[in-house]
DNA sequence: CGCGTTTGACCCGCGC
DNA sequence: GCGCGGGTCAAACGCG
């Protein structure tokens, strides 16, 4: 499944508008790190943990299939792929669920008479058969005794479903916005009950709705989260929730660009994994100002 | 009443 | 072709 779309770690990295601010031999280090740890959980994200920035996602899809290479250390489906075609920025997401797929009006014609059909067939007349358009996916792991972090948007449950081989269920949510396509699936580690992992897919059609800082910190428009579309997260954000999640490696979001700018060990503190929080909190006390301070280091 | 969660059923893609 | 597992839908329900 998804470990067919994972994306080439180093090829990313050099591809990745921050791969200026990621020191070859930063770069060297956080591979080795990634490719030395056997880290068990740590392996089934193992290329995506790695993803060298997730503003790549947004700026500079990289073609899945064709760039798959780095599952062969991930038994287990990895979490997190990059999946849209190199084409423009911002070139798939905006139009909605049926973006990219081929469906035009003949289609959609076609589509409805199908649905008549089921209609009369089933009691339950689902939703038709469009191949489906993965988004972007990007996924990070987090030490934390809460399932759903908050990170500045709001999101409904959908659904949830038992995982294989796993006693944690999986939980899917969505963005709450009508105009906003982005999902979320967020699952506990099997290996270790602490770990939350978060697989964001898709991007954001309109600004956090609790980050009103974000901007009055200096964030221009389009440069973070933002409604153009230039960058979709929220970065998960520990505010108000009892819990300080802890950051996993160098794949967490907090941590491109800012950290391993900086310092290369960081990323891997306590010898698993990172704790932002702390980090930033000593620079700045808040995460909110996190953001902004990333994105000012790129300008730098 | 509006919004979010729960949950069983359904759909779809993939591997065998 | 079939079965499995992931993903989604939508009715029912809960809560403020």
């Amino acid at each position: 499944m998804e470990t067919k779309e994972g994306i080439k770690i180093e090829d990313s990295i050099r591809s990745s508008p921050f791969a200026d601010h990621f020191p070859a031999s930063n770069l060297a280090g956080m591979l080795d790190f990634e490719e030395k740890s056997s880290l068990g959980f740590m392996e089934l994200l193992g290329i995506q943990e790695f993803n060298p920035s997730i503003f790549d996602i947004f700026q500079a899809p990289i073609p899945s299939k064709e760039s798959s290479a780095l599952t062969q250390t991930s038994p287990v489906p990895a979490s997190s792929e990059i999946s849209n075609p190199p084409m423009t920025p911002n070139c798939s997401s905006i139009s909605s669920e049926s973006s990219g797929a081929p469906n035009h009006e003949q289609t959609k014609a076609v589509d409805e008479e199908q649905e008549q059909q089921r209609t009369n067939k089933q009691l339950k007349p689902k939703k038709l058969s469009q191949k489906r358009q993965r988004e972007p996916r990007f996924a990070f792991m987090t030490k934390s005794e809460v399932d759903h972090l908050e990170d500045g948007y709001r999101w409904r449950k959908y659904g949830q479903k038992a995982v294989k081989n796993s006693p944690f269920p999986r939980s899917y949510y969505r963005c709450t916005n009508a105009t906003c396509n982005v999902k979320k699936r967020v699952e506990r580690s099997f290996n270790d009950p602490s770990i939350v992992v978060t697989t964001y897919e898709g991007k954001h059609t309109h600004p956090s709705p609790v980050m009103p800082r974000a901007n009055a910190a200096g964030l221009p428009p389009g440069s973070g989260c933002s409604a153009d579309g230039a960058a979709t997260f929220a970065l998960p954000v520990q505010l108000t929730l009892p819990h300080r999640p802890q950051y996993f490696n160098n794949f967490s979001p907090l941590n491109c660009g800012y950290l391993s700018s900086t310092n290369p060990t960081a990323s891997i503190h306590e010898g698993r994994f990172y704790t932002p929080t702390s980090a930033f909190l000593k620079d700045h006390g808040l995460l909110q100002d996190i953001v902004p301070s990333l994105m000012m280091r790129k300008e730098e």
